[in-house]
DNA sequence: GTGTTTGCAAAGAATTTGCAACGAA
DNA sequence: TTCGTTGCAAATTCTTTGCAAACAC
């Protein structure tokens, strides 16, 4: 798991400034599996610092993001969601209640055929969809 | 494939009125493997019906998901693409040109995990990332 | 001190909605 | 004729940008 530590680190590293508003972000984040939404992590800073701005909140998970610390997935059509756990892993989105949950099976494959037989596969993320426990 | 006749017969079968602009829609996307968005079916319609607009490109897109002969797909994360092929296959986004392209490797993959152990798993789509053999 | 970051508000991009006029069946 | 559909424009949703004031280092 990446630390509220890693996060402050990996900044000065990098010569990013380490604000206020910034230690909120990582301190939200820091070990979350519930995928929030930038609206999301917006909503839990304003609950403290009600003056936080949309601005700031994309501007550090981009920093973040850039600096392989965040991932960003494309799993619902109309939201970005964030995930902090960085190493490889896929999802289930659950069509009724929206909710994204984890899947860390390691199913090794690999795709063949003419069409990306010469590209360079970096990685990929895999996302089921249905119906979760709670909602059947 | 699903063919122009498909198209118009489903939905004549739905009860749902065929119009030119619906069936300038069906034309491009039968058997377009180029998963167009909405902007560019839109953009290719112009060309011949300059007065059609954005709401009944979205709204015959719609219902040719609503009837399963359209997938939309959350590949990019700022729009949504199409596609017409709607047998289980994958795909393979290029980092750099954006192009999208069909995996056809049929990977017989299934979660596990107490996480969705008694959830219904509908469905899965890979998403590949990387760069394209044209792009290296 | 210096240059980055903040908050605000406005702009942008993609999609959706309301509604009067139109047109397919 | 009837009710679904169209085109338009405005509204919505999510994200990005410009800029002066504030702040981290």
């Amino acid at each position: 798991m990446i630390t509220l530590q890693n996060y402050i680190d990996s900044f000065k590293e990098n010569s990013i400034k380490i604000t206020p508003q910034r230690v909120s972000i990582f301190k939200i984040i820091e070990g979350n599996t519930s995928h929030p939404s930038a609206e999301d992590i917006y909503q839990e800073i304003v609950k403290v610092n009600p003056n936080i701005s949309f601005a700031t909140v994309y501007n550090t998970l981009d920093k973040l993001c850039e600096l392989n610390l965040l991932l960003k997935l494309n799993i619902e059509n109309n939201k970005k969601h964030y995930d902090p756990n960085t190493n490889q892993h896929h999802h289930f989105l659950c069509k009724k209640c929206k909710k994204i949950v984890d899947i860390f099976d390691d199913f090794k494959i690999e795709p063949t055929g003419k069409l990306i037989e010469k590209a360079k596969v970096d990685g990929y993320q895999i996302n089921f969809y249905g119906i979760c426990s709670e909602c059947i």
